[in-house]
RNA sequence: GCUGUUAUGGCUCAGUCGGUAGAGCGUCACCUUGGUAAGGUGGAGGUCACGGGUUCGAUUCCCGUUAACAGCUCCA
């Protein structure tokens, strides 16, 4: 048989060859580097004995699927460490994931100093340097095994797995785990890991299921990149939101106030306030008209939307429906009240799109465990828009949002972080939605076609859409590279029904129309979390709290400090003046005015002539410009919405 | 909601095996340096998250509540 490696070349052998003998044929250090092999593209085990001709590439930890059968490795011996200190535990499951491994035992919780113990243990493991072999048994074989050694977890997991499945298990002294592999030789190979943290997580994800303690940790081929990657996870902390939001006074939370309402701040509230005078001007550009809609309902209009029936344990509920007349909610969206603005008058298709946009505070009782900064909150401010559209205008109008939304992206500088989704029913559990899989199926591919025709990457997620449509979901990643939808586009066929909202066309007939629902640039303290954590907080000028800081370098210029700060102000520039600069001189203050673009040095010899001394955070000293010309320039950086390049660290 | 951790001056944290608290940084004042990432001296600032209990006495021990953090689950 023939077999290309990556390089292009080939080998050629008469008889049967397992992986890793190839690997020692190619050299000793690759066969000391394998990890795993991957044969046409697919991830097998180093034991895969091949007999026909194909493409081969050995993987080691450097390769993303190498480094995945490492860490998975690791997680094995993770779980001989802990049988062994604790003999009681029983293992459930332990795969690799993106920033490492993790295993799940049912055992009480584990401290650091547990885990500081099991790490020792497992460097123990790997001095010891077993062999890992693989044996595959029959069903009946492998549950015997796993009821005598007394793991019903993996019985459980072995009874659910389809008939025909090969039922392999990797041993390495004396600790057998049922497992699809692939792993290392030895867990010599192991070099470099650490145990992160612990925590509890249920059996089989299911929260009605037993809560069983799961420990993470990760490995790399290295000692210097596990290095690198603590290094890193430190690093990330500075630009967190939730700390460096609070530390720079955009927002913070109060404890009698409650969980999920943070207090934005006057630094924090003057972003949010130029965002949405930017993005409520622009809407109004694109043909938008605005509402203002109470902030709550009667309990019939969610009854008539469904929310009542799908949605009520997330809502704020005032009154007790057994005793009071009547009930009120707290409204978690916007739709229905929209719907009844639309509603308010016999519509034709000559008034079509309609296109209604509302700056709209929501409340949504989330549980308690959920909140987190500024991007899971329950209350929130949202760019909340409804577009009533005849089925022809469905593309164009869908179009103009997702143009809106590009458009919000790019002026914020972060259209490269989004990745698209199109979220999409679950067929199997219909249940959830409104309507029948037939018109499913049909706006689900007019969504495909849509999205074609702008021509953007898209991945599918199924069982995702609202349940009243499929839906466009723009997503960025956190610092921790956790996902959040930013920006959604939703196509709805249904409510229009619910609501009986009708137009009149050509031909004088009553037809439904489609509804849009779609934010432009998001929830606003979502998106000022992401802004956050993009610029590290050293934002795009046009959006910072304060823009300029006017420091006198002595106390001779507190006068024309003065008078400088004012002119700013008239030109509408946010700025303040730091009275302290001369004490100590501007340079050491320089080290604390990271986070503001612009500092103007006054009182140098040229104020006769009203010369200041720039000093800017993307272009260093400037030197010295008139007041005019600075004032110009700023304006026009504003204006233009501008983003610098700058370094952050 | 579940599992766990945490809660001490503006920030980071120490501490009291129960006798009402400390450090570094920051901040403030003054001195020096007539303005290029300075130094010195002195000061302010905490009912140790909140509510109960045990105790002669609780910041410290116990119970409860609230909030923050990590993860799970959820997210119209």
């Amino acid at each position: 048989m023939n077999i290309r490696l990556k390089d292009g070349s080939c080998k050629e052998y008469s008889e049967d060859k397992a992986i890793i003998d190839i690997a020692y044929d190619i050299s000793e250090g690759l066969a000391r580097m394998a990890t795993a092999g991957e044969v046409d593209g697919k991830v097998v085990d180093l034991r895969t004995i091949l007999s026909h001709d194909c493409e081969l590439n050995i993987l080691t930890a450097n390769d993303e699927k190498g480094l995945a059968a490492l860490r998975h490795t690791t997680s094995h011996v993770m779980a001989e460490a802990v049988k062994r200190l604790y003999p009681e535990a029983k293992v459930a499951i332990g795969p690799s994931i993106d920033t490492g491994f993790y295993y799940d035992f049912e055992h009480e919780p584990f401290s650091r100093e547990d885990l500081d113990s099991i790490e020792k243990e497992m460097k123990k493991i790997i001095k010891e340097g077993a062999k890992i072999e693989r044996f595959e048994l029959s069903r009946q074989e492998a549950i015997q095994l796993m009821q005598d050694k007394n793991e019903p977890y993996k019985v459980e997991l072995i009874q659910d797995l389809p008939e025909d499945e090969v039922l392999s298990f990797y041993e390495q002294g004396g600790f057998v785990d049922l497992c699809a592999g692939p792993h290392l030789m030895s867990v010599k190979s192991i070099k470099a890991f650490k145990l992160i943290s612990s925590s509890g997580a249920y059996w089989r994800g299911n929260e009605n299921n037993k809560m069983l303690t799961r420990i993470y940790g990760t490995a790399f081929g290295k000692k210097d990149e596990l290095n690198e990657y603590l290094v890193h996870l430190e690093e990330i902390k500075k630009r967190d939101h939730n700390k460096l939001g609070r530390e720079m006074e955009l927002f913070a939370t109060v404890d009698v106030i409650g969980q999920g309402l943070p207090l934005l701040m006057p630094k924090g509230a003057m972003m949010i306030q130029t965002l949405q005078r930017w993005i409520e001007d622009e809407e109004e550009r694109r043909g938008y008209m605005r509402t203002k809609t109470p902030l709550m309902a009667k309990k019939d209009l969610y009854v008539i939307s469904d929310h009542w029936e799908h949605y009520k344990e997330g809502m704020f509920v005032l009154g007790d429906e057994e005793k009071d007349e009547e009930v009120f909610a707290l409204r978690p969206m916007t739709c229905p009240f929209q719907y009844y603005v639309y509603k308010q008058k016999q519509k034709s298709y000559r008034d079509l799109p309609c296109r209604y946009g509302e700056t709209s505070t929501l409340f949504r009782n989330e549980d308690s465990g959920e909140m987190h900064g500024l991007t899971r909150v329950r209350q929130f401010t949202i760019s909340e828009g409804h577009l009533v559209v005849t089925p022809e205008q469905i593309e164009e109008e869908f179009k103009g949002c997702v143009d809106l939304a590009k458009y919000c992206l790019s002026t914020l500088g972060v259209e490269a972080d989004v990745t698209y989704q199109l979220s999409l029913s679950d067929p199997e559990n219909m249940g959830k939605y409104l309507g029948n899989r037939e018109t499913w199926n049909e706006v689900e591919q007019m969504m495909r076609e849509i999205l074609g025709h702008i021509g953007i990457n898209y991945k599918e997620e199924t069982g995702e859409a609202a349940f009243y449509g499929p839906k466009l979901d723009i997503q960025a990643k956190n610092v921790y590279g956790k996902e959040d939808t930013m920006i959604t586009i939703q196509l709805d066929m249904f409510l229009a029904e619910r609501f009986d909202m009708t137009y009149v066309d050509k031909n004088g007939e009553k037809k439904r129309p489609y509804i849009i629902h779609r934010t432009s640039i998001g929830c606003y303290e979502r998106t000022l979390a992401w802004l956050i954590e993009k610029y590290a907080g050293l934002f795009p000028t046009w959006l910072c709290p304060e823009q300029v800081r006017v420091l006198p370098i002595s106390e001779k210029y507190h006068d024309y400090a003065q008078s400088v700060l004012k002119q700013l102000k008239e030109e509408g520039i946010k700025c303040t003046v730091d009275e302290r600069g001369e004490k100590i001189g501007y340079k050491i203050r320089e080290s604390r005015l990271d986070k503001v673009p612009y500092m103007l040095v006054v009182g140098a010899k040229e104020e006769e002539e009203n010369v200041v001394s720039v000093r800017s955070r993307y272009l260093g000293d400037e030197g010295a410009k008139t007041l005019a010309t600075f004032i110009a320039d700023i304006n026009q950086e504003i204006k233009t919405k501008e983003i610098r390049k700058i370094e952050v660290e």
